[in-house]
DNA sequence: CTTATGTGTTACTGTCAGTAACACTATGAC
DNA sequence: GTCATAGTGTTACTGACAGTAACACATAAG
């Protein structure tokens, strides 16, 4: 199989610095599951240029979101990462850049801001900790029943 | 009281959009509840001229997290917003760009990714059942026990 | 051979944080 | 009254980086 990817890079990529097109790519590649430039391009809400697309999705990879693959001749990228994984360790950066290390506190402040309600709290605890209990094994707790569709 | 505060400005800010030096600032004044230009550059790492650490609180200020008040006539930063808020503020953009909108999905990545313990996350889930339960009344459910102290 | 289709390379532009200089003002010391 | 000090207001340069794209090059297909 051609395994073309470029070198992943350096120290991982703060997800907080994506910029607002990168993130929307990343997010129709994480949906799709795979993707070329031309369908990424496609789903896009404003027209943009093809050049402009693989410009940002070869950035993406620099950065370590993607990784790609020739097929027949064509890029086809798929994510190097989770979104799960992508947004933990956004949070990541939030908790030490304003939690003092505390995620605990993060998500207390969530809590009260309402960004997150008690019930749905209790219910991840239950379902985490039931989890836990029932597979001690890493069969992975979580990830969304959501297996491919396009967003938008 | 002189309530000098420049007027506080447009849609609140997205905190991850904030530069090193800003959050460093932001940090100090959190720590120190209130402070002038100048405390806040001596507890600085790096020696910057105070034309520049004025700049960046004025930023800082413009941006809707600091507010001002004129103490003989010496500017007095505080905090606009605590720390919860800001850290839940960014945690929703995190949400929304990497999760899909659901809180829960985050938080389950964080245990996925060890940034939180399971542990962490049902001592939380059990002391704000604990807290919902023992006053409906809003007295504020969380809020760290250090009332106060430089960082550093 | 020519045409699509897709890649590689290069670059312009705007925005913004980091950084600071400089001019201005009022207050306290003499 | 003048002068120095401490603080503010204003303005600006710089580098980094995302958004955006043009253009040149290669190759499979007809």
């Amino acid at each position: 199989m051609t395994r073309n990817t470029r070198p992943a890079p350096n120290p991982p990529h703060d997800p907080a610095e994506l910029g607002e097109l990168e993130r929307e790519l990343l997010s129709i590649v994480w949906n799709l599951g795979t993707a070329t430039a031309e369908q990424s391009r496609e789903l896009l809400a404003r027209p943009l240029k093809d050049s402009t697309v693989r410009t940002v999705l070869r950035r993406l990879e620099e950065k370590g979101y993607l990784k790609h693959s020739v097929e027949n001749r064509t890029f086809v990228y798929r994510p190097a990462e989770s979104r799960q994984r992508v947004a933990a360790r956004a949070a990541r950066r939030i908790v030490d850049w304003f939690c003092e290390g505390s995620a605990e506190a993060l998500i207390a402040g969530m809590v009260d801001s309402k960004v997150l309600t008690r019930g749905e709290l209790e219910r991840l605890a239950r379902r985490i900790a039931e989890a836990q209990a029932s597979q001690l094994n890493p069969a992975q707790t979580t990830e969304a029943p959501t297996p491919k569709e396009a967003k938008r």
